[in-house]
DNA sequence: CTAATGATGTCCT
DNA sequence: GGACATCATTAGA
């Protein structure tokens, strides 16, 4: 609770501009939406008083956008795990994948069509300790028959890929319903510093849909700023 | 370096 | 019961 300075925090209008990300960036077309995001931050808050804030530049999205994505979740319609892409944008859709890495998305475009931006990979900016911390605690979860010496992890591929992303950041599908425009929200977005350009993107195929079947498994819907040391894969 | 493979829980058929 | 928007490790060239 304390911490403030002296004068405390008891007069209102406390004007802290978190640069909440804008709601309207997501609600219109999903790759527009994708490059809008590409240099926008991923932004989570301490879990007690204590710790430290993580924060990530977001470096590569994919889309998933229409019924008729035959490599989206929500190909089938509305279900009780895909839900939330029918709702409006701007809120987390988190999903548990191989039944051990969580997925962290952003829904997009209007509730009459559902669709998302999957979040694969962040340089961290901030936090990286913290980061590093909860991908030790996971990698410790596999059975290592002669694990020798766990090499520690290289802080540019600590949240490289959608797993990791959710891994450094403590993420799970107890997020999903999550505001991430919202600035009180512990997980949320944040828009890129003032003064930091636009970065670059290029396109790719998504990873991983091959299942999908053409045009779905090439349509060029991944989006990553080219030259990142943070991709899961080099374009 | 690339390719193959196992771990693991949930969702949908 | 099959498939899965993944990752770390092992085997092989």
């Amino acid at each position: 609770m304390t911490g403030d300075g002296p004068g405390g925090p008891s007069s209102a209008t406390t004007t802290w501009v978190g640069l909440s990300f804008s709601r309207d960036s997501l609600a219109g077309d999903t790759l527009g939406a994708a490059r809008a995001l590409l240099g926008a931050r991923l932004v989570r808050d301490p879990d007690h008083e204590t710790g430290a804030r993580r924060v990530g530049r977001i470096v590569e999205v994919e889309a998933y956008a229409g019924l008729d994505d035959r490599a989206s979740h929500a190909r089938m319609g509305p279900t009780a795990r895909n839900q939330v892409m029918f709702g409006p944008p701007g809120i987390a859709y988190v999903y548990l994948v191989y039944g051990m890495y969580h997925c962290l998305n952003v829904v997009t475009e209007a509730p009459s069509r559902p669709a998302a931006l999957l979040v694969r990979a962040v340089e961290p900016v901030e936090g990286a300790e913290l980061m590093r911390v909860a991908r030790e605690v996971l990698r410790s979860r596999r059975p290592g028959p002669g694990a020798p010496v766990p090499r520690s992890i290289a802080h540019a591929r600590l949240a490289a890929g959608p797993g990791l992303v959710a891994a450094a950041f403590g993420i799970d599908r107890r997020h999903t319903g999550l505001d991430l425009c919202d600035p009180r929200s512990p997980l949320r977005l944040e828009a890129r510093p003032s003064g930091e350009p636009a970065p670059d993107s290029v396109t790719t195929a998504r990873i991983g849909v091959a299942y999908a079947g053409e045009p779905w498994a090439s349509v060029p819907w991944r989006f990553v700023v080219p030259g990142s040391p943070s991709l899961s894969r080099q374009p």
